[in-house]
RNA sequence: GGAGCCGUAGCUCAAUCGGUUAGAGCGCUGCCCUGUCACGGCAGAGGUUGCGGGUUCGAGCCCCGUCGGCUCCGCCA
């Protein structure tokens, strides 16, 4: 027996008069008592069926007992429709296909939820995953995953990428996120450690003489999840050798540049323009500025630096900065109260010390709780400087350049949303932050820590300042690529001699000894002829996002975890009984329930 | 580890200030219906208002606790 003969999206007019054969989904019923309309859905798309008791007397009593998402597979004759019964939404809507058999391959109960209607429930959604794909929009969204691995795999291929395979039970990693940990049965009381990124091994790859590598790697890292982030995520990983940053960094825009053509139909446009990490954080308070929209960040400690007002004064005496963006015409939408959330906000949630404010009124007059301390001379060079008219309100930040930075990176974004500044943009503002700083110092861990990771390569002019202990100058060869305020991935040349590798990993705390147990194996290869090297990492999960239009990286992958990191629908993660932990040296300290 | 929002029928939501028997749409079941495509008509079933406690003459609504979901901060080299 033959299933089907068409796709439920395929049958056009010029195949009526053909008999075909379709299998699919009862994707709705119309019952008028005689005549009864089935509209049959595949993956495919959606074909009205039509079953005539005066034609096909016993098939149409069969008919009768169809209901939602019942699985059958039906012959007939195609028929063009009757005149003005034509469906115009449909791709298949000038036929239909006139039953002369049927059969059931199997019936469905009622589903849990309709899957033409918004379902806010979130955990029946994950509960039963398997019905939620079946709804149109999540379909798409997996097709379009698809055209996205397609686009990559056939770009690299193109470009003379080979696609290798990194193991998956591996190696702890001493920095970065917390790892998850499998038992190593073989090797007792021994535990490999999922991949946080296929880093070493890319690397390793290099010397090996691959020279130009990517994968569609998956990535494990186990930290609290967000709208986001998950336990697991999948990255295009790519690595390559005697390669430039400007050379990745228009592979990468070629990539993009097919991706959004293959997936999306939209032609960007490239190169992408370059900002330095300074600028970015300067302008913007973020390294990863949104510049579909102004509300620019500009600098006000000249104005300010014979201020008298107290809090402005040890600011400035203390080495910080005074700055302010003007969030024009944000004076209407901002009384006295929401401003006072806005304060209460910056201080529990970005643990600013305040968030002073200048509100101009329509008339033009000043509300704020810190004016009254500036001076005449003080006011007119402020308003002068921020343009500051009737109807703006101004924020300022006053604290050590860091500190003013993230405050109103923050403060400029949630303006940009109050005064809906994105709302209709389709724009796609691409970036590449580069200069990024090689290390930042964590009060945390009173040490001082890679911005990027511990391999990227310091600018070549800037290894005098890392050899002089000046290391919060010193700038490393990396560079993200940013669309829209999203990081969409980050990469950097990576260091290619043993010695400075020595030298980088001991100026973050890690001695001659601890680097020959976790990080001797890279060392050794690196004695070996390795070629100067560097690569990029992309978030595959997060650019699918963006394609698709959705906030949820759950929309985007088939089978996610939910915020806790339980899979609703099977139920892991799982107790195992004793037995089975015996067997991996393994005893778990975990309270029972 | 911390904060916010939410939890009412299978689903999406409503229920005035704390006040009668907790409603609607969709879905479901039965009957009717021969050109619909959001088919239509009639009838019907379906609720421990997440759970536990408290305040009150009276609680879906107020208070405390708890469980669950989502979002954010921390965290994510």
């Amino acid at each position: 027996m033959k299933y089907r003969s068409h796709h439920c999206g395929a049958l056009r007019p010029s195949d009526a008069g053909t008999e075909a054969t379709l299998c699919g989904w009862v994707d709705s019923r119309r019952d008028h008592g005689g005549v009864i309309f089935i509209d049959l859905r595949d993956r495919e798309g959606v074909t009205q069926v039509v079953f005539r008791p005066e034609e096909y007397p016993e098939v149409a009593e069969q008919s009768h007992g169809l209901r939602s998402e019942d699985v059958i597979t039906v012959t007939g004759k195609v028929a063009p429709r009757l005149a003005g019964t034509e469906n115009p939404k449909l791709a298949t809507g000038g036929i239909e296909l006139i039953a002369t058999s049927l059969t059931v391959l199997n019936k469905s109960d009622v589903l849990p939820f309709q899957l033409d209607a918004k379902v806010s429930n979130e955990d029946l959604r994950l509960e039963y995953r398997y019905l939620d794909l079946r709804r149109p929009q999540m379909a798409q969204n997996l097709r379009l995953r698809h055209r996205v691995t397609t686009a990559t795999r056939n770009y690299f291929d193109e470009q003379g990428y080979l696609e290798v395979e990194t193991p998956i039970l591996s190696n702890p990693t001493p920095e970065g996120a917390r790892d998850f940990l499998v038992p190593a049965r073989l090797t007792p009381g021994a535990f490999y450690a999922l991949p946080q990124a296929p880093q070493q091994y890319k690397q390793l790859l290099q010397v090996a003489g691959v020279e130009k590598y990517f994968q569609i790697a998956r990535c494990f890292r186990d930290e609290d999840l967000r709208a986001e982030r998950q336990l697991e995520f999948t990255q295009i990983d790519v690595e390559a050798s005697f390669i430039s940053d400007v050379e990745i960094q228009t592979l990468i825009e070629g990539l993009l540049a097919r991706i959004f053509r293959e997936a999306k139909g939209v032609e960007i446009s490239t190169p992408f323009p370059r900002m330095p990490y300074q600028e970015a954080m300067d302008r913007f308070g973020s390294d990863k500025p949104d510049t579909r929209f102004g509300l620019e960040i500009i600098d006000l400690s000249d104005v300010f630096a014979a201020s008298e007002f107290k809090v402005f004064r040890s600011v400035l005496d203390g080495g910080g900065v005074i700055r302010a963006l003007n969030a024009r015409g944000a004076a209407e939408k901002l009384s006295k109260e929401q401003l006072k959330k806005w304060e209460e906000w910056a201080k529990t949630e970005l643990g600013a010390k305040g968030l002073a404010y200048i509100k101009a009124n329509a008339t033009g007059e000043w509300e704020s709780p810190i004016v009254k301390f500036f001076s005449e001379a003080e006011k007119a060079a402020l308003a002068e400087r921020m343009d500051l008219a009737p109807g703006d309100v101004l924020f300022f930040g006053a604290d050590k350049w860091q500190a003013v930075c993230d405050t109103l990176g923050r403060v400029r974004l949630r303006c940009a949303e109050l005064l809906e500044l994105t709302k209709d943009s389709n724009a796609l503002n691409f970036l590449w932050v580069v200069d990024f700083p090689l290390l930042a110092f964590s009060p945390e861990e009173a040490k001082w820590v890679a911005v990027h990771h511990p391999f990227t390569r310091p600018k070549t002019e800037d290894v005098p300042l890392l050899e002089a202990g000046e290391f919060a100058k010193v700038r490393a060869v990396a560079y993200d690529v940013v669309l829209n305020g999203v990081e969409l991935g980050g990469g950097s040349i990576r260091i290619h001699e043993k010695e400075l590798q020595a030298r980088m990993f001991e100026t973050l705390g890690i001695g001659p000894e601890e680097q020959q147990e976790k990080f001797g194996h890279l060392l050794r290869a690196f004695s070996f002829g390795a070629p100067p090297h560097g690569g990029i990492a992309l978030g595959l999960d997060r650019l699918v996002m963006l394609l698709a239009g959705t906030e949820s990286i759950r929309d985007v992958i088939a089978f996610p975890k939910n915020n806790r990191g339980l899979d609703l629908l099977t139920h892991s993660p799982v107790t195992v009984d004793f037995k089975q932990l015996r067997e991996l040296y393994i005893q778990s300290t975990a309270k029972k329930p």
